[in-house]
DNA sequence: GTCTATAATTAGATAGAC
DNA sequence: GTCTATCTAATTATAGAC
């Protein structure tokens, strides 16, 4: 079947992310036009309603995406059963997801906000379910003996708090390599559960 | 000298900076329009014009008075020369400073983008220099063998990371009192450190 | 200091031609 | 699928009356 003249959808949807997504985690979602966006990708801003209903699905669309393919990667990673095993593959899983995805993540943290009530709860169901995958490795390593922790939801919150601070700072062709710092922050991790080792 | 009928100045102006607080907390600066500032404060939109002279100075007078705040607290409250005990009262004195200030640290953090060139990077000096205080404690500890840390700058970015995490999920009214909950940060940052204790 | 009115611009989204 | 043109509504900021 021959393409009509002028039709690029398999090139041009993707285009209208990856657009959105660098845009809106440089300046804000509220603070991007489609106009701005359509400029990037290179067409008409009226052509973009091709590929989304409205801007707010543009939105959900890439926090979405992001969030599934995360807990799919972890689901596909996890397969030790001892805590601390699980909480290595952890760190090392949730560096190598977040780390060379610095826009996406920039936009997770920062447009909840922004996002339409619906919309928010399906994303904020699917951050709290990252967040129990890593509150049940502590309670489990604090039941087992392992972890020597005063609260597992600070405990759980302060690895979280303590991971994702790398978004702010990390540089692909920075001082340290993806794989030194996977090593530096299980280290830490382990430290700041009180692990026995 | 009698004041001008409708003069409200010293009532006004705090207000015109809490409202705007709160609604760029809530909603982000570019998505809240002066004249829901205006309805939140009780006056029309031009009015705020007497206490800014413009939206983007308002956003700046806000993140300004946070960082310089902070700074001039920690400048008070630091004395002490060891590191350990420094590491202590900065722990202290940045969770006494952040957890009930909710609005105002949000905007810090997520806001930077919306500054002009100029105001971004004031404040960026300021976040800087509030960061190398810590960092300078880390090192000093390094030196004199109290902390056990592979990257002074990667662990000074962990515990500035993990404070900050408190922001998202802290409520004045949760389960723990602030006082306890410096203690726990207190015992969490040290062993991140690995501190000899 | 505050109001009303308004200028000048821009926003998201749609209609219809091609 | 994309373009041009356009509708409607909202935006920041200003001017001048009170």
């Amino acid at each position: 079947m021959a393409r009509t003249a002028g039709s690029h959808a398999q090139t041009t949807a993707p285009k209208v992310k990856a657009a959105a997504l660098t845009l809106f985690s440089r300046h804000g979602y509220a603070a991007v036009s489609m106009r701005q966006i359509a400029a990037e990708v290179g067409v008409q801003a009226g052509a973009l309603y091709t590929y989304t209903p409205d801007k707010q699905t543009l939105l959900f669309s890439l926090m979405h995406d992001h969030m599934t393919e995360l807990l799919t990667e972890w689901g596909q990673f996890v397969c030790e059963t001892d805590p601390l095993a699980r909480l290595m593959g952890f760190v090392r899983c949730h560096l190598d997801y977040h780390l060379p995805r610095r826009e996406a993540v920039f936009i997770s943290y920062m447009e909840l906000r922004n996002l339409n009530e619906e919309n928010f709860a399906t994303i904020e169901n699917l951050r709290k379910s990252y967040e129990d995958r890593l509150e049940e490795i502590v309670q489990t390593g604090m039941t087992q003996g392992v972890f020597l922790v005063s609260d597992s939801k600070i405990a759980t919150m302060a690895v979280i708090g303590l991971l994702k601070e790398t978004s702010t700072w990390y540089r692909p062709d920075g001082r340290l390599s993806a794989a030194q710092l996977v090593e530096i922050y299980q280290k830490m991790v382990l430290q700041v559960l009180g692990a026995h080792i």
